[in-house]
DNA sequence: AAAATTCTCAACCGCAATATA
DNA sequence: CTATATTGCGGTTGAGAATTT
């Protein structure tokens, strides 16, 4: 058998601590020091589950908190920890003594976050909003282009007779890039009206242009891990994956009657665009070998061709 | 002045890892 | 070995305070 339950959960008080309560934890404390908390209830004479007891004396009652305000040091400290490990937030109180893990997440959620969002940086990726905006456009035209290269591969399966051997593009259907734009990009008059209480939603134009240049790094590199679509010329000045030629992708896997015509002709989709565009990505390279077989084996393509 | 809305933050919830009867 | 408690943590909630309409 395990242990004993250590409180009747249903008869136990909840919510706020009254400062009876308070000094009861206080004196508890002062002549056993701190332990196991299951028994601090019972022997302090309190009717509250163990944890609740735990919580109080973490996170209000400790003598070494500090109770007054997070000075401008403190919020920098936070913002660059919160740079660097993200919202582990026992990791970033250990860094501020006197702070509790609860304190500096509240400070963070309540007035950090919309501070950067005014200052035009993401609170997540502490990118610029401008670059995260772009990106996402980036991300959703390579979505674009992997569902036509997927089209097109699920159909060359169809018409050969040795299953195919590309692998699936992947997607990105974990990474709602259409929910993180709208919390930045503005509303259409007609959508507005249902997003009233979004307090971060501001125009990216109203962004300071210094805060744009401020990173050398694409925020994509935060969500693509693989190497199908780095990008080391990526910049705002070209225009990104954003001037990428989605036609290029779509023409092979839609318009079917158009195959033999598009693929057949000299010009390379893949090609013309990796032209226009420094950019070698997955796509790409799955591209010019789809080229490579269409061009060698032109009957693939042939609406009659009958295996 | 009153009602509505927004903000703050203490407290709770639930999960994962670990400890223990 | 198993079942359950304990601990630590990040996410979420909601009551009261502050602000706006």
């Amino acid at each position: 058998m395990g242990r004993p339950p250590c409180c009747d959960k249903s008869n136990v008080k909840r919510g706020l601590w009254t400062a009876e309560e308070d000094a009861k934890i206080l004196a508890y404390v002062a002549s056993h020091g701190v332990g196991n908390w299951t028994l601090v209830p019972q022997k302090a004479g309190l009717n509250r589950c163990g944890k609740s007891c735990r919580l109080r004396w973490t996170n209000y009652l400790r003598p070494d908190l500090k109770h007054e305000g997070f000075t401008a040091e403190e919020e920098d400290y936070i913002i660059e920890l919160h740079r660097a490990v993200g919202s582990r937030w026992s990791l970033i109180a250990k860094q501020l003594p006197g702070r509790t893990d609860n304190d500096v997440k509240n400070y963070w959620n309540t007035k950090l976050k919309k501070k950067l969002v005014s200052m035009g940086i993401d609170p997540i990726t502490h990118k610029p909003i401008s670059r995260v905006v772009t990106d996402c456009h980036n991300i959703i035209n390579l979505t674009t282009q992997a569902a036509s290269y997927n089209r097109l591969r699920d159909q060359a399966s169809l018409t050969m007779s040795n299953p195919c051997f590309f692998p699936s593009a992947p997607c990105f259907s974990d990474f709602n890039c259409q929910a993180l734009m709208q919390t930045y990009v503005p509303q259409s008059p007609t959508a507005s009206s249902s997003s009233s209480s979004c307090t971060v939603n501001q125009p990216v134009e109203s962004f300071p242009a210094s805060t744009a240049q401020v990173y050398s790094f694409s925020w994509i590199d935060h969500v693509l891990q693989d190497n199908w679509c780095i990008n080391d010329d990526l910049d705002q000045s070209q225009g990104g994956f954003s001037d990428m030629p989605v036609s290029a992708g779509l023409k092979l896997g839609e318009a079917d009657a158009e195959k033999s015509k598009t693929v057949g002709a000299t010009c390379n989709p893949s090609k013309a665009y990796s032209s226009s565009c420094s950019v070698k990505t997955f796509v790409d390279n799955i591209l010019d070998r789809d080229f490579e077989i269409m061009s060698d084996c032109p009957r693939l393509l042939d609406e009659s061709f009958e295996y």
